[in-house]
DNA sequence: AATGTTTTGGCAACCGATTGACAAAAAACA
DNA sequence: TGTTTTTTGTCAATCGGTTGCCAAAACATT
């Protein structure tokens, strides 16, 4: 901050393609074709267009291109809570597989209220080519009526209609499940999540179904926010409904619970054994670790963007990446289950 | 996946002004007028005017927009690695401020590469009003160089002529030091970050200086990746060392010191004290809870996007907010440090 | 009623690319 | 050499807004 502060901070206009145009003799839209169609204009002439934007160090105008092409090269990333550590494989996945089509994300974050997401769609959307929702907490309605407007791939969520990719739930679960039954475990609780998040009704049904197929009696007890706050909170209903093993809508509910037993002096998974789900980020932070249901997160990034490239530019392949469905969950055991006590 | 399928998602083309103006009897620059510079238009033409928008769902084609006037009201934030919990508050106060202003945030990854980071600048630059740089690999003269394109906001960096965020550390580092000499600590080290950090090389100078101050000894461990798994790796080196107590470039560094004792069974604090830097996420999931020195992440974040507004649009007081530094860094205390045993 | 002033809205150029239609030049063929 | 075909580059319209300039309309003043 010092002498070149006052006035202006840019001034080299960026060179556009009538200064190349001008620089290189020929006319402008010989510049637009050089650049983007290859082979429609002889080598000669595109070697000294090339010189002479290099010369410029020329950039394309993402807006001026957009205009005309209605393409923009941008994909919105909507997620409820970027505090929530599940995204950080998912955003990275995206991002890769963006960049190597020579897409951007643009992330949009509606810290779980459906408004707030509605009205960051609302500004994003006009400027990107298709919405990617990694959580949304909307209804299928107004899912359905935006993809009306623009394509959207869907994660973790179904809606009649819309391109989804969605990791299959049973394996995992019934993975759990009977690793829980192998220790012993009669009584299970399932510690759930919003009420609004299809995913946290999807696993609870499946959960529930399991359990009765094995004659285990399974509670529910919730609905909570999905944080580490809420399953802190949750400890003592969960101990009240004399439940063996609990398992977590989310890895941020279940290490709640691993703390607050901690910090209660609660043996885990001596006196309780605890699950979480998708073993994100810092989920083999705390001592014991958590035994969870882990989602390929970074799969399921790439693969919705995979998706979106798929409808964006229909290729003779397009239908099939669009209908794959090849993701699936697994158990990862670490130490937060264990054996069930004499009580 | 349905009948809907085949052919074109969407029908409705998105309206424009020209639609407005044909169904409200008016000029197109009469509908841009009225929308976007109030006062000048008859209340009742604009009243006429903001009807037929309202009917024909009309959004501002922001591209459209960008072309004649160049302001996109989009901003770049470049990070370092979407996998550190850093960053979630610094995403989410910059989010904040960014949306009430009606700007929008685009993230760019480097994962700590700076080639990537200057890839995928290359390709946001052109359509950003400006680059908020929340963790940089880049050299001082690409940042001069980049800021000389477009306005730079750096966030705990300096660069000479160019705006910054940077808490203050001194008086945290103090605390943390004061801290440990309280319990008895003589020897420390200072688990050191990578080379190229500009603030790993701050704070290692700080923590030197205030060590001879006091008479204490104190070496640097490093240079190390800053993540976990470096973290981990360290453990034997820090104890090879002598030091009772060990200060880490970050809070994700000191959390693989700290679960690395835990699984080779090295008690902490008794065995050692670890002292991370950030209170980032996950730095309160251990066993024990980490002891830190904080920085205001959220804050951090806010106050970049408001001093880009600033230089964005030149206010009588943006002087004032561009020259601020009002933040500061303080010890946080967990119960990974306590007294030093006899060893 | 005549004149002056302020409001209001329209015209047209422009931002920086893309692209269909076409003419000039070059190459191929007879 | 003359004719046809192909290649190459130009012209001009277009995308959807913004904005300086100007004329018509409305209002105020004497």
């Amino acid at each position: 901050m010092s002498e070149s502060e006052n006035g202006k901070r840019q001034q080299g206009a960026p060179a556009t393609i009538y200064d190349i145009a001008k620089l290189a003799g020929v006319n402008p839209s010989t510049v637009s074709r050089a650049l983007t169609t290859p082979g429609r204009i002889s080598a000669r002439t595109e070697a000294k267009i090339r010189a002479a934007a290099a010369e410029l160090n020329y950039r394309v105008n993402p807006f001026a291109r957009a205009l005309p092409t209605g393409r923009t090269r941008l994909l919105a990333l909507t997620i409820a809570d970027i505090t929530n550590p599940v995204f950080f494989d998912i955003v990275r996945g995206a991002e890769q597989v963006a960049a190597e089509s020579g897409y951007t994300l643009v992330l949009a974050e509606s810290q779980e209220s459906s408004s707030n997401e509605a009205s960051a769609l609302e500004r994003i959307l006009p400027m990107v080519d298709g919405v990617i929702m990694a959580t949304t907490r909307l209804s299928d309605d107004e899912i359905a009526r935006l993809d009306q407007e623009k394509p959207v791939v869907l994660m973790n969520r179904t809606v009649d209609g819309v391109v989804d990719v969605v990791p299959r739930l049973e394996k995992g679960i019934i993975a759990v499940i009977d690793h829980l039954v192998g220790f012993g475990h009669k009584r299970l609780a399932y510690l759930g999540g919003p009420t609004n998040s299809w995913m946290n009704t999807k696993r609870w049904d499946i959960i529930m179904k399991h359990c009765l197929d094995r004659g285990l009696s399974v509670v529910e007890i919730g609905p909570n926010a999905p944080t580490l706050a809420a399953g802190k909170e949750a400890l003592d209903r969960v101990r009240a409904s004399g439940a063996t093993a609990v398992i977590a809508y989310n890895d941020l509910m279940a290490i709640g619970l691993l703390r607050q037993a901690a910090d209660q002096g609660i043996a885990i998974p001596d006196s309780l054994s605890i699950v979480g789900f998708d073993n994100s980020f810092g989920s083999d932070f705390t001592s014991p670790g958590l035994t969870t249901v882990k989602q390929p997160l970074l799969e399921l990034g790439e693969q919705a963007v995979k998706k979106m490239m798929a409808i964006l530019d229909q290729t003779a392949d397009s239908e099939a990446v669009i209908d794959e469905q090849s993701l699936e969950t697994e158990l990862l055991v670490r130490g937060s289950t264990g054996p069930v006590s004499g009580n």
